[in-house]
DNA sequence: CTGAAAGCGCTTACAG
DNA sequence: CTGAAAGCGCTTACAG
């Protein structure tokens, strides 16, 4: 049986040290920059760090130095698109800054939100970017934890935590008033939510309203679908209701891509085209809807913006150089393609 | 201007050890079960860790403890949903054995590779789950560096280091005997690469190239396809040109979802079928073939069977009751949905 | 069952 | 420019 879990004696600053004949402090200042190091001393220094293989222990550095280089990412699900494609640029910021990213998995679950919200483990980030579903916006504002805390997609009016969002209500009045300009008059809303501490989803319900009231259509609350969560499935089956029901829609606006995705998989099933009998437009702009059959019209939040905005304003708050709680609003467009 | 990165002092186990008069030896005993401590002190201490809200720093734990609780999971593009979907399924089997994930993105950058071999920081991770691209399977097993590290969806036939795959060969050829058993026979495959080290598209085109062997099919070399990468967009270029050559196919397996369904999009273009005029298979079983139009037909790795066994591999290695190099062969079976 | 002491590996005042 | 000392917060032998 192979011992491959043995930690070799690992080599330490004291080795390197012994070998450059300088002092522990010296090797640190050497290597950190932090304090002038003689150029002859740094180069024996080097010399020693290569000849070691000497890589500074992380955790040590972490209990002094009191940082971990490490920024936690919490959503709900990362295999949802849209989390995905958002958590590949805030690794790509976070990297620019020489911070490594640690993912968590909520599940919108309440206890591990509330994990989330006080700081996760002790020492163990140094900030979270966090996606909340459970836990209210009161909640997040009262935490005891001063953990660094940037929100993501939340409602952009709070005022006790940093946030970084789209204007949701806009966004949805964007999407509905496209679908009204293509001459759509029974359009349909998948995704509803009841307000539950400011999420998104009222305020899209809101922008939706807004936008056929000033157009002059009646709001049909038979044409709003409710739906737990935001996936394929539950927009197949929202769909699916609607056209169960005695809605008769002509259009769908869909509170993600994933809903409007599976909304177009239940008229396909039902033999109806796309868009020709219904129109979808969804929200999220994600890479799937460039290349679904047909390809998916959608309200796309710049999700650079958004990552590089929540990076900055945490990188903000770890330097202690932040200002009062701030909230950005990231610029979205309509991309039209071809479902609506 | 408010101070929000001012670490409170920290209340540690001194504080706790003082409040409920016993050692800091006792508070940690009491805490972690090491030892036995009376049934009263344990209560003392625990009312004190709440009075307190004390909560252990990770960073002292680790340097003195020779842990983090951290594994590392380094693929090509978190976005991508294969990826996405399996590192889902790691994060669950982690968190059930109190470990928290951290995710590296290489992108396929040899150093990106390199530092994943290297252990990244020391004393960072306890262990790490690796999907390479571009570093070749020599390296992988010559790496100098001692941190348990399990290969994922790496050819299972090297020696030297842990890895769970599915049997490529056997994947491809399933999916190429179907197209077959459909009445196809100008099978095209998109994804084609050069072996470089072990990557698993030259055992994909073995099967390939086995089954249709095995049919008394002819090996056409304008029906096979390179790909730098595995995205639609690849995808879909590859489609194109095989459309434009002399091929003819009247099927396609493709090596991943995402190309497959990149080919589906430049049939649709064209005014083609799918699956009447073109038959198209691929390989990963994403949730998004589930809704995509038509259907994807496709060969599904069982990916919380790679999780896992990735997951149980390499605790094995970090608990040091590791045997020699292991390789698991996960199971897959072929979704037959529409599209072939 | 409990405690005093040492030390994980590093960096930061402090002194020169 | 360089070094000796202290200490980040914890846990593990060691002793009782």
């Amino acid at each position: 049986m192979s011992d491959s879990s043995t930690r070799r004696p690992a080599v330490g600053v004291r080795d390197v040290a012994a070998l450059a004949r300088v002092s522990p402090t010296t090797v640190s200042n050497a290597l950190s920059g932090n304090r002038p190091v003689s150029s002859s001393t740094r180069e024996r220094v080097v010399w020693a760090v290569e000849q070691l293989g000497y890589r500074p222990n992380i955790s040590a550095q972490n209990l002094r130095g009191r940082r971990t280089g490490l920024i936690g990412v919490a959503v709900p699900e990362i295999d949802v698109p849209y989390f995905a494609e958002l958590i590949r640029h805030v690794v790509d910021a976070s990297r620019q800054r020489g911070y490594t990213v640690l993912i968590d998995q909520t599940e919108g679950r309440l206890e591990a939100e509330r994990f989330v919200l006080n700081g996760m483990n002790p020492g163990m980030v140094d900030g979270i970017l966090f996606s909340p579903l459970s836990v209210d916006r009161t909640e997040c504002e009262t935490r005891r934890d001063r953990t660094p805390l940037v929100l993501l997609g939340e409602r952009v009016s709070g005022h006790g935590v940093d946030h970084v969002a789209i204007d949701n209500v806009a966004a949805a009045a964007d999407a509905t008033n496209h679908l009204i300009r293509r001459g759509c008059h029974r359009i349909a809303a998948i995704g509803y939510q009841e307000s539950h501490g400011g999420g998104t989803a009222p305020q899209r319900t809101q922008g939706y309203r807004t936008a056929l009231r000033a157009a002059d259509l009646t709001f049909d609350p038979v044409l709003v679908r409710h739906t737990d969560r935001y996936h394929r499935r539950d927009g197949e089956q929202a769909m699916m209701e609607l056209l169960d029901s005695s809605g008769d829609p002509d259009a769908v606006f869909c509170y993600s891509d994933l809903l409007a995705l599976g909304a177009i998989h239940a008229l396909h099933d039902r033999g109806l085209r796309v868009p020709e009998d219904v129109a979808v437009i969804g929200i999220d702009d994600i890479d799937e809807g460039r290349y679904s059959t047909p390809t998916l019209t959608t309200v796309a939040p710049d999700k650079v913006a958004i990552a590089n905005a929540a990076v900055e304003l945490l990188f903000d708050q770890i330097a202690g150089t932040a200002q009062a709680p701030r909230q950005v609003v990231a610029p979205h467009t309509v991309e039209v393609r071809r479902s609506a």
